[in-house]
DNA sequence: CGAATGTCTATAGAAATAGTAGAGTTACAC
DNA sequence: GTGTAACTCTACTATTTCTATAGACATTCG
């Protein structure tokens, strides 16, 4: 299971992305439109922009907006930072690589390759589906609903 | 991330599959061979007893044995029974599952579709990946060596 | 009988999860 | 240049989950 914090992160993520590129929108909007409470929605944002995915412009008028194009953020890169590793194995990460202590010898872990092909797929799935991909389909129904 | 709980119960589980089919094997020898606490193996073992994986003898000469040969017991099985859900959202769960609030109307949650694949992958391997395979590898590098 | 083994329930410390609170900083509008 | 509306940062808390540990009890073999 993700948790509560990855899926606000994402949902306020698609935000922006249906958002101008150019135009801030403030905390209280994203919190009020995905229904996120809105003083966890800010840590969540805060840490999005540690890490260089968003970023934001304060006082009057302000509010955040992506870095980069929504076609560049990853789902797999978000749970990274929201919810650290993808890999169901501590040594199976690969940002947080850690020994098992309990099992001597990792070439010959029969669960650790279990997990290595979980790991895989995963991650297959997650770093290749993006924030736009998330957005899109939601414009095509527009687009469907207006040409109507 | 699997809990420690679900990696002592597969690696428990390859015990038995590797002992004789009708020899229990005692907890404390599971315990000592995979370096697993045994007061917290006890609880493991009993819960896998109660969902019909192993079967016990009490008394002396008892121990733990399977209950169905290892090729029929999955890694997702086993999964589903110590971590509970192997979907990464409850809306996703077949066994567990739960209405998300926060999204209106699942058939158009984005996020939702992402992750359905995910839950997908997961499962193909995790279904298809028994005890036994588990345990076969070591078996075939065992035969290699007496046959060198 | 008695010792060895599984059964069951309760408890506890640590960490993670899901927020909440509040003081501080910045920048636009007037 | 002041006020206010926004983001920033740190700390705190309640609840749940994880990882065990403890101990009384039940069963079976010799």
């Amino acid at each position: 299971m993700i948790t509560q914090k990855a899926k606000y992160a994402l949902r306020a993520l698609t935000v922006l992305a249906d958002a101008d590129a150019d135009e801030p929108v403030m905390i209280s909007d994203i919190a009020a439109q995905q229904k996120i409470p809105k003083k966890f929605l800010e840590q969540i944002l805060l840490d999005l922009k540690h890490h260089g995915v968003v970023a934001s412009r304060r006082g009057k008028q302000g509010g955040y907006l992506l870095l980069k194009p929504a076609h560049t953020i990853t789902f797999g890169e978000i749970l990274r930072i929201i919810d650290g590793p993808i890999a169901p194995l501590p040594c199976l990460s690969i940002t947080a690589y850690r020994r098992c202590d309990d099992c001597d010898g990792e070439q010959n872990c029969q669960i650790r390759h279990v997990f290595a092909k979980v790991a895989d797929a995963t991650r297959k799935v997650l770093f290749s589906t993006t924030i736009a991909d998330a957005v899109a389909p939601t414009h095509t129904a527009e687009v469907t609903r207006l040409l109507a």
